[in-house]
DNA sequence: TATGAATGAGGGTTCATTCAT
DNA sequence: AATGAATGAACCCTCATTCAT
C-alpha cells in the first residue's frame, strides 16, 4: 500500500506536485487538481499519501535527497575546506536555479509548522554532512569558533534561501550561479578565522 | 472602509491575529477563531479587510512599521557605518526575539505567493533605508562592490531570518540578541572590503 | 441556526426529500441530489440538518406530526370505541394512500437501526393516543386482555404497514381506503372480546 | 461463477453476513468487514456475488428456504385449517425468535427497493403455500371472503413482522413464541367467518 | 455599518466496485 | 479463480467568502 505506485504514475505525480505547489500558496492548491493534472484518481493519491501535506513532504524529501546525492557526488576528490564549502554552496545555488519549482516550494509555500514536525523535515543526511565539515573546520582553527557550528550553517543557508527568494521576486532576471563565487567569498570571509585581520 | 474600526476592537483584533496566526499554519488558522477571540463578528472583519490574507498582511504591515520606526529611532546619533549596521542588525534580532509571534508569522506562516503581490509586502521605507546605507558604504569603498547592494541586503536579512527560524526550531533555548554581536561580526567580515586580506 | 430556514426553501426541500428518498434506497440517495433538486446549496442543508439521516428523520417527523393531527381532528365527536378505532385505521390507510411517498420512506427505505435511536422515532404523541384508547377498551372489557395493549397496537399497525407495502408492490392498482372497512373488521374481530363467541 | 465457493468458505461467509448485516444499517455495513470476518478477500465475494446487495439477498434466500422447509415439515399430518395456520404462525414466530439476525435483516436492514426487483424476493414457494391454504379456507367458507387471500396474508404477515420488530425494539425481554397462541387467536378471529357473530 | 445565514470549494475518509495481475 | 491496487462517488465537516437584512 505504501508507495507501490507504478513508476510512470509516480513521475506524473511528481511533475504535477512540482507544478501546482510551486505556483500557488499551499492552502490554495488542491489535491484534486494534482490528481487531475497527473491523470491519477484522487483516491489513489489519498491511499498512498494520506494528506496534502504528506504528499508534498514526500516529494520534497525525494528532491532534497537528490540534492544531497549531488552534493556528495561533487565533493569527491576535494580536500581543501574552503573549496569543499564553495562547492557545496555552488551546488545548492545551481540546483535551486535549475529547479526553481523546488526552491519555491521549499522557501515559499511549504507550511512550516506542519513540516517541522514531520519526519522528512530533518534532512539529517545533508545537515549532518554540513555540520561535520563545519565542525572540522572549527577544530582545525580555520573557521571561527565564536559561535557553534549550527549558527555558521544558519549563516550559509540563510543566504542561499534569501538569495533564491529574492531572485524569484526580482523576476529571475539574472543568474545566481554566476554570482555564486562572489557570494561565497562573502560567506567565507564571514566564517573563516584567518580573515579576521580587520 | 479602511479603518473605521473602533480602537479597542482593533486592538483585540491585533492580539487575536498575532496569537492565532503565529500558532498554526496559515491555512489551518481560521478567521472565525480570530473573530471569536477578538469578540467581533467575522463579517465585520470581512467588511474591513476583505480577506484572510489582507487581514494578516495589514497587521504585519503595522508591526513592520513599528520595527522600522524603532530602527530609525535607534540609529539617531550613530555616524560610523559599521556601528549603524551593527545597530540595525541588533535591533532586528532583538525585536524578533521579543516578538516571536511576528517572526513566526513573517518567516513561517505567511502565504508568500500572495503577500509578494500585495502592497504591504515591499516595506519600502525599511528597505530603502537599508539600501541607502549599503550603497553609501559601497561608494565610500568600505563595503564590497563585487555585488550590488541588494545582494548584500539578502546576505544580512537571510541570516536574520534563518537565525530566527532555527532559534524557534531549537526551542528558543538560547538568547539570539546575546549572540547578535558575534553574528554581526560574521556579517561585517562578509561585506566589508578592508577584511579582504584573504 | 437550527431550522431558521425560509418557508419557501423548506417547502422545496420537503418536496425534494420526499421525492428522492421515496424513490430509491436510502443508501443510494444523496444529499447533494436533494440539494440540487431543491435549489439549495448542499452546505445549507448540512448546516441545518447535520447528516442525511437527520434530514430525512426531521421531515418524517413533520409528516408524522401532520398525520397525528389529522387523526386527532377526525376523532372529534366520536364516542364509540369501535368507531374511534375504525376512524384511526381509516385515516392512516387513507393518509398513506394519498401520500405514498411518506409510506415508502417510512416502511421501505428508512434505515431503522439509526432511526430507532433518534428522538423523532418514538412518535410519542401518536403512540400514546393509541395506547390510551386501547387500554381503555381493555379496561372496559371491550377489547381482549389476553395480551397487553402494545401487542394489540402491533396487530393494527402491522396490518397497515404490510398492507401499504404490498399495495405498492402490487403496483398500487387498487384502492386501500375502499378496502379499509373490510380490513378494519378483521382487526376488530381480532381485538374485540365480544366476538369471541366462536 | 455461481457457487464455486468451497463449503467452509461459504459457511464462514454466511456467519459473517448474518452478524454484520444484522447489527448495522445496510449502508453502514461494509463488505470489507464481511470479507475480513470471513477470512476471504473482498474481491472473491465480488466474483461470486456481484454486489453487496446480491450477497445479502443470496443468503437471505437460503435462510428463507430453510424456514419454508421447516414449515412444510411441521405441517405434516395436520389436517385442520385452523391448526395448520396456527402451526405456520408459530413456526415463523419461533424461527425469527431463535434467529433474530435473520429477522433483523429481513425486517430492518434490507434495502427494499432493490430487493423487491430481485429474483430472491418473491419467496414463491412459501407464499404460494400460504395462499393455497388461505384460498382453500375461503372456498370452504371457513375464512372470510370479503377480501382476497393476499390481503389475509398481509394481515398475518404484517402482525408477525411488526411483532418481531417491536420485540427487538423492546429489548427482546419477553418470549414471542410463548405469546404466539394468544396472538394467533387474534389473527384467527380476524380471518375466520364463524366468529362474525358481532 | 454590523450581523449571521447561505454558499461553494476543498479536505479527509470510507466504500462499493472495477481492473490488472 | 483469487487477490489487491485503482477508481469514483458519497459523506462529513470546515472554511473563506458572499448576500441579504
Amino acid at each position: 500500500m505504501l508507495n507501490g505506485l507504478k513508476p510512470d504514475v509516480k513521475e506524473r505525480l511528481e511533475a504535477a506536485v512540482l507544478e501546482i505547489f510551486s505556483e500557488s500558496d499551499f492552502h490554495k492548491a488542491s489535491i484534486r487538481d494534482v490528481a487531475k493534472k497527473a491523470g491519477v484518481s484522487f483516491s489513489t493519491i489519498y491511499n498512498h499519501y494520506g494528506s496534502k501535506e504528506r504528499l508534498v513532504f514526500a516529494f520534497v524529501d525525494v528532491w532534497m535527497g537528490k540534492l544531497t546525492d549531488r552534493i556528495i557526488d561533487h565533493l569527491q576528490g576535494i580536500e581543501d575546506l574552503k573549496e569543499k564549502l564553495r562547492k557545496v554552496f555552488w551546488v545548492q545555488v545551481d540546483y535551486y536555479e535549475r529547479h526553481p519549482g523546488l526552491g519555491r516550494i521549499l522557501f515559499m509555500t511549504l507550511p512550516m509548522k506542519t513540516w517541522m514536525v514531520d519526519e522528512t523535515f530533518k534532512q539529517k543526511k545533508m545537515i549532518d554532512m554540513f555540520l561535520t565539515v563545519l565542525r572540522q573546520g572549527q577544530e582545525e582553527g580555520i573557521l571561527t569558533s565564536d559561535l557553534r557550528a549550527g549558527i555558521l550553517l544558519d549563516f550559509i543557508m540563510g543566504f542561499i534561501q534569501r538569495s533564491f527568494f529574492m531572485w524569484v521576486l526580482r523576476g529571475q532576471d539574472y543568474s545566481m550561479s554566476e554570482q555564486a563565487n562572489a557570494m561565497f567569498e562573502m560567506v567565507w570571509q564571514g566564517i573563516s578565522k584567518s580573515s579576521k585581520t580587520k
